[in-house]
DNA sequence: CTACACAGTATCGACTCGAAACCATTTTTT
DNA sequence: AAAAAATGGTTTCGAGTCGATACTGTGTAG
């Protein structure tokens, strides 16, 4: 009878919570919502397979038609930019403006956590990640199944020299920067996303 | 430059978004919102000293107007009791009725994450616990202050005999449960929240 | 017994949120 | 090539969250 995932649970859970509150008040200012404050940084972590208001619903776990509001609010107040693809006309790409990076600059939204794990090893900040990275792997897996990741760890990720990176998947060549974003066509390496089993 | 407290602060998020998104769809058929799921859930681990508005509040990261709200609709659907204290008869104190636990029982709003967890090893989970827990009372040291935490860690828990126990700030008696839920005194062991500095 | 502190409630307005209908593009089918 | 289906986003609607503020009733200190 162990009862260890239970208080990671609520240890998750009790984060969240304050990790909301903490994007409420550095949005107080600019009277933005908590769910608003979260959609810029996001941005800053999305690639370009990811900056689009799908993913950032899929992301922030939205409908397409609230993320839709909450990015004509963001535009309105000048803090993102939306453009249209090239290729596919129907998808708009999304963007941090100036004054968006400059909003998180001074509001500092994960201020609050960095200090609080200011005194925590590295090394056990490291555990803690791998375990909490292999229950968000089996979580999406199981409930809808859009996932996320860094592209480093994905399956699609090539390495054509030093510094130069591909995704096999769509066949665009990366960035170094790029390659450690958010992308949403992540999958795991090892198989398991090609079972057959239904 | 270590990149890991980002990373854990991203997975902590998401996981916090999927959560979330979990909470909404176990409430869908009762038409309940998240934060509703999340107090019932809040309620069966809440001992004597934090099962009222206030700690709820503070707990959820809410106002206490907003909670009176969201009480008064669990209340009305019949989830939850509300009754007087005895001694302040300010305080109101919380309980899960019969039809909410039963909700709670059909509903099983954690179901995904235990789900999740089943195949991590208790030694990894247990490594995360203690790096969150370290980080979760930084946090509430910097931030606020309101601490939250379960009887057997904190500083007036006192042992009474094998099996009985007692708070030593209040000084209750606590049952052997009682003593592994939350409570809203909670002070950290070790000094620490006694330092004279400003 | 008069302040004041405190727990909780009521009211208000701005905003979130999902559901469903809708529009414009792309893709598939015929 | 025309018709149908799929897809990415937007609009509209109504229920409900949420913080701010004002308020009620109870306890406590002078």
């Amino acid at each position: 009878m162990d009862k260890s995932p239970e208080v990671l649970l609520e240890l998750v859970e009790r984060l969240g919570n304050l990790l909301r509150s903490e994007f409420r008040r550095a949005g107080a200012d600019e009277q933005l919502q908590p769910v608003h404050v979260h959609a810029l940084v996001y941005l800053t972590r999305a690639n370009r397979y990811s900056n689009t208001p799908q993913a950032m619903a899929a992301y922030l776990g939205l409908t397409k038609g609230t993320m839709s509001q909450s990015l004509l609010l963001l535009d309105r107040r000048g803090l993102i930019e939306r453009y249209q693809d090239d290729l596919d006309r129907r998808v708009v790409r999304l963007r941090l403006s100036t004054s968006g990076e400059q909003f998180l600059y001074d509001a500092q939204p994960q201020g609050a956590w960095q200090h609080a794990t200011r005194n925590i090893s590295p090394n056990r900040i490291r555990n803690a990640v791998s375990a909490l990275r292999e229950t968000l792997t089996t979580f999406q897996a199981d409930s809808e199944g859009q996932p996320f990741g860094t592209c480093s760890g994905c399956r699609h990720f090539e390495r054509l020299s030093a510094r130069a990176y591909r995704c096999g998947l769509m066949g665009d060549r990366l960035s170094g920067p790029e390659a450690r974003k958010i992308c949403w066509l992540y999958e795991e390496k090892g198989g398991g996303g090609e079972t057959d089993e239904e």
